[in-house]
DNA sequence: CTTTTATTTAACCTATTGGTTAAATAGTCG
DNA sequence: CGACTATTTAACCAATAGGTTAAATAAAAG
C-alpha cells in the first residue's frame, strides 16, 4: 500500500539510524564522521546508510573520495503527517488525564503537567 | 537507548498494523473484527496484535471470550515528539525549494550540470 | 607507481519477522 | 456435557535485518 510508510518507520526503528540522522541535522558528513560515535564497523554504519538512503531519508552525493550524506527531511514530514492523524486521539487521551488529575489531585504544587504544548487541536500552520 | 521508539517505530513499519491502528481509531474491536479485511490468517493477526501490544500502541481487555483491542495514543505522540525536532529542518527544505523554484522558473539560469557520475536527487525521490 | 584513506561489496552467521497450518485453551450456549 | 466461537500457542518455513571480517574499488597523496 504504502512502501513508503514502510520503509521511513522502518529505517526510523533502530537507534543507530536515530542518531545518524540526528547528527546530520547539524549538517553534511562523511560516512567516517557518521561512523565514529558508534561502536560498530564500517561496513555496518555503509549499510545503515544504504537503510535510510532507500527510504529517501538521506541523499548522497559524490565529492572526491567523500560521499557526504545530507538529510532529506520530506519523508519523515510524511511520517508526521500520518501520526497527525491520531493527534485528536492523544489530545483527547490527555485531556481525560488532566481531567482524571483534577478530579484526584487536591492541589500539591505543580505536578509534571504540560497544558498543551503543541497546537491544540488538528489545525495547524506548517508551510 | 530507547526500545520505546524503537518498538513504536518497528510496529508501525507494517502496512497491516497501520491499518489496524486506523481501525482502532474509530473505536475498540475483537480480533475477529480487525482480522476481517485482511487476507491472512487468523494467527498472524494475533502475532500483529501482540507486536502493537508489547509497543504500548494497543491495549487489550478480557471480556468474556473477547479480547477487545483499544487504541493507546501516547507512545503515537511520542514518535510525534520526536518527528518534531525535524520540524523546522523540512520546513527549511520547503522554504529552499520554493527558493528554487523562484530561481528556475520563470527563466532559465545558468545550469551547473557538472558531469557526475551520480548526481545527489535534489528534488523529490522517484519512487 | 605505490601507498594511504574512504567507502563499498562479498561471504557468512544468527536472530527476528511475517506468514502458514494444526492443535490447544477458554468462554458461551443448547 | 458437548458443540460452537474466539483467540492463542506450537511447529515450521522463507526472507530480512544487523552484525562480523576480508577483500575490492576509487580517489588522493607521496
Amino acid at each position: 500500500m504504502s512502501p513508503n510508510l514502510d520503509r521511513t518507520f522502518a529505517a526510523l526503528a533502530d537507534p543507530t539510524r536515530r542518531a545518524i540522522l540526528a547528527r546530520l541535522a547539524l549538517g553534511q558528513a562523511s560516512v567516517t564522521e557518521l561512523a565514529e560515535p558508534f561502536a560498530i564497523s564500517l561496513p555496518a554504519i555503509s549499510r545503515h546508510l544504504k537503510v535510510l538512503e532507500r527510504a529517501a531519508l538521506i541523499s548522497r552525493a559524490a565529492e572526491g573520495q567523500f560521499r557526504p550524506c545530507a538529510l532529506t527531511a520530506d519523508p519523515l514530514r510524511q511520517a508526521s503527517d500520518w501520526l497527525d492523524h491520531y493527534r485528536q486521539f492523544w489530545n483527547q487521551s490527555l485531556d481525560r488525564l488532566a481531567e482524571h488529575l483534577e478530579r484526584t489531585t487536591p492541589k500539591e504544587g505543580p505536578r509534571h503537567d504540560r497544558p498543551n504544548r503543541r497546537r491544540p487541536s488538528p489545525g495547524r500552520n506548517r508551510n
